[in-house]
DNA sequence: TGACAATTACGACCAGAGTCGTAGAATCGG
DNA sequence: CCGATTCTACGACTCTGGTCGTAATTGTCA
């Protein structure tokens, strides 16, 4: 069933995701509620995305009870690197700099959110 | 002809952009070329996509010669910026930091990456 | 000049993502 | 118990990206 190099997911995908990452295990119904107030798609949309999702071995399903319950079968941080970096190699040259650059530009960044990356500076290069 | 809010390249798009970026303008042929090492695909989808990117607007078209002469109708700045933007939004919940350290855990970054990030960051708060 | 090569234009095809309608099964409330 | 509700399953449809074949046009050069 788990198909074995999981795959990218799409746009769509992702959406689904970051609500199983925040909420937890979860159902259709749960994760269409949740995502209601951006998007206006129907209840069934939802369900056969999540359903491929399971082909793909991008979730896992609990079919015990009659509501299936579904989880994120990836972890956030494993499928924020991998897009990481591909964006990086697609768009960027695989320069972390010019991705940081643009990222920092994109949108007005709090001080906190500055010193927050210096932590991490120090973190990786003290060591 | 330029659609107003010039839509985010996809990926094959992007991989054209990248060539005209680096070579300035150019034609089918040079562009082709140029990703024959990558891709094996043929001369008139490399085409097909240029001219789709022309109807879009991220290209412009020189067609005085009969070899017509192709060069990007945006910056590298700006779209990597629309991207990282994009992805901040989508993967990362806004949070720059985050995308940082997924951008750094992708691939080992070199001293002097985390120098030149370093700097930059300098600069923006610094200022 | 006349054959050949290069180039553009056009349309066809396929696959995948996203959308939804509807049918049928399970569950619930009175 | 039975009607209404909720849920899954399934298939259809549309759109877009990417791929290519082929025709028509333009240029080259022997």
């Amino acid at each position: 069933m788990p198909k074995n190099p999981i795959p990218k997911p799409t746009e769509g995908e992702l959406e689904l995701l970051q609500v199983l990452w925040q909420r937890g295990p979860s159902t259709v119904r749960e994760i269409h509620d949740a995502l209601s107030g951006d998007k206006a798609t129907g209840y069934t949309t939802t369900l056969k995305i999540l359903q491929k999702m399971t082909d793909k071995g991008l979730v896992r399903r609990d079919e015990t009870s009659r509501s299936h319950i579904y989880e994120p079968a990836i972890q956030a941080e494993q499928t924020q690197r991998q897009l990481a970096g591909d964006l990086l190699k697609r768009a960027f040259g695989g320069s972390p700099a010019r991705l940081v650059v643009a990222a920092l530009s994109a949108q007005k960044t709090s001080r906190a959110d500055l010193a927050e990356i210096r932590r991490l500076l120090d973190e990786i290069e003290g060591k």
